[in-house]
DNA sequence: TGCACAGGTAAGAATGATTCTCCGCAAAGA
DNA sequence: TCTTTGCGGAGAATCATTCTTACCTGTGCA
């Protein structure tokens, strides 16, 4: 099954220490920290929400370093931005793999969505069709939405 | 054939009335021109964009106004913003039908895709599949690329 | 051990984008 | 015409992000 991932599989000390490393930069618990967060946090969070976290547990770290920091990663392709239309703060995703968005229209949460299936269909599409003048690199699909809390039915309502 | 539209088709000042009667708004000197600047304008521009092209044609009209224009255009539904990861500048799209996005890597530029063959693949694709715990409205496609400039090919240079 | 060095960090100033406030004016309705 | 309402302009205010500066830490090396 392809749905949703859910984050939150705490990574591991040493997880993110690799992950770090691999990407060429030095382990600092700052960046520990920032990017256990960024893996942490449901929703692909601002900079701010970064920030607010991280200083429950290392109370100094500055907003700015979270900046430079998220930056730092976004270059090193640990972490790609987001494109999102509303609000005008800028959100952060920790999987650099391809996959597609959900956006809940109404908390603005946007949720990670996987499905090879789907790429290849995407894929093949394009393959198929060619844009004249563009080469396509990479396909991100948004689908705004919102989301349903599982409400009874008319049937599962009649069964309690 | 679907390929990008090219916007620029200069509507006429009675459409653009057209459009704003429609939206529930009042068609003032400042509006229009705000409305056709959209519209005409390549790349869904920003709010700054918007404002360079009008005060060519009204030079009084302040950044304030056409912020709070365009602002009105979105909750009217005549216009929506549009979601990029790059720059932290807010982009407008006049175009609300459903439709996709190129957004050129080098550029930034965005470019509209429409094609109604690439819509019933997605929404087929999600009505077959479901999402739990998710109403999905509407799709759009981020295609990220770089535009191809019709590079002479060995074989074009050969027949200079 | 002692010494430069590279890179990181915190704090706050600076910048840039967007929103807000306030006031005069023009349009729509009575 | 008189009134009410909404619109637009100017600039202040706010919010997000970046930059600057100075300090600190860990590292390599004599």
């Amino acid at each position: 099954m392809h749905t949703p991932h859910s984050h939150h599989p705490v990574p591991t000390p040493e997880q993110l220490q690799q992950q770090l490393a691999d990407a060429g930069l030095r382990a600092t618990r700052q960046r520990l920290l920032i990017l256990e967060s960024l893996l942490v946090l449901p929703g692909h969070p601002t900079a701010e929400q970064v920030h607010q976290r991280v200083t429950g547990q290392l109370s100094s770290v500055s907003l700015g370093t979270v900046y430079k920091t998220l930056d730092s990663f976004v270059v090193a392709g640990l972490t790609r931005r987001v494109a999102s239309a509303e609000g005008s703060r800028r959100r952060y995703d920790a999987d650099c793999t391809e996959h597609h968005h959900l956006v809940c229209a109404d908390t603005q949460e946007i949720i990670d969505y996987c499905d090879p299936k789907l790429d290849e269909l995407i894929r093949g599409f394009f393959a198929d069709k060619g844009l004249p003048g563009f080469q396509p690199h990479s396909f991100s699909l948004h689908v705004t939405g919102s989301r349903v809390v599982d409400l009874p039915t008319a049937e599962s309502a009649q069964q309690a």
